[in-house]
DNA sequence: GCGATCTACAACCGTTTGGTTGTACGTTTC
DNA sequence: GAAACGTACAACCAAACGGTTGTAGATCGC
């Protein structure tokens, strides 16, 4: 049900970061082994592949293994369904939006009752 | 210059809570104020505060005030740099980005040569 | 004026994040 | 087979995050 908002939390947050955003750039372009990827920052190894991981988690690339390398690659229909959540954004303030209710979270400690 | 850079970070990062989310799709429609906000979900008030703050530092909520109230509405502008920045992505992915080497980090400890 | 309401913010706390170093394991190369 | 390379992962650390309670300042209603 929530299992939406999980994949937006795990998107936003990995881009949510510089250093991710540049991976994500970089492996868009092309493919980029993790350690090719590592020369490019002033950080240690274990750190850009953390990032790496981040970004494979939350759908944004994939990985592929060849030799002893492993390549990653750019997931650009992850990057569209990001850019969707905030079309649908941008319909909610539209007013375009039929049952918002349905997008909005129904918590109400009051009883749930949300009809404001 | 990585002044777009700071106001992603922000960005992506206000995105990245669903709380937040939810608090924007609210105040797309229209505007609340922080009590009204507040009384929507299972924490306290401080705690809805602080996300909207988080949501305004961004910019992508904007606060006014109208006597004892605080009515904070959504930026759908800011919604739309969002999804421009993820556009941006799919151009450097279709490979449609004339300077990619100026939208990647220069850092490369080794010199900062990049030519690969 | 006084109580109730709306807001802001400080102080605190457990968990996560972003970084580090160190170790270990498969793969290539010679 | 041994050295070098590419990777993964654990353990650790300071800082940030998301939440809490408590205090305090404006504003409204009576």
């Amino acid at each position: 049900m929530d299992d939406t908002e999980d994949r937006a939390d795990a998107l936003f947050h990995a881009l949510a970061d510089r250093t991710r955003r540049d991976i994500l750039r970089r492996v868009l372009v092309g493919e980029h082994s993790v350690t090719a990827l590592a020369a490019k920052y002033d950080m240690s190894f274990a750190a850009v592949q953390k990032h790496v991981a981040v970004l494979e988690r939350a759908g944004l690339i994939s990985k592929r293994r060849s030799g002893r390398e492993n390549l990653a690659v750019g997931e650009v229909e992850a990057v569209r369904s990001v850019a969707s959540m905030l079309g649908e954004l941008e319909e909610v303030w539209r007013g375009r939006v039929a049952r918002i209710d349905e997008l909005l979270n129904t918590e109400g400690p009051t009883g749930t009752s949300e009809g404001e």
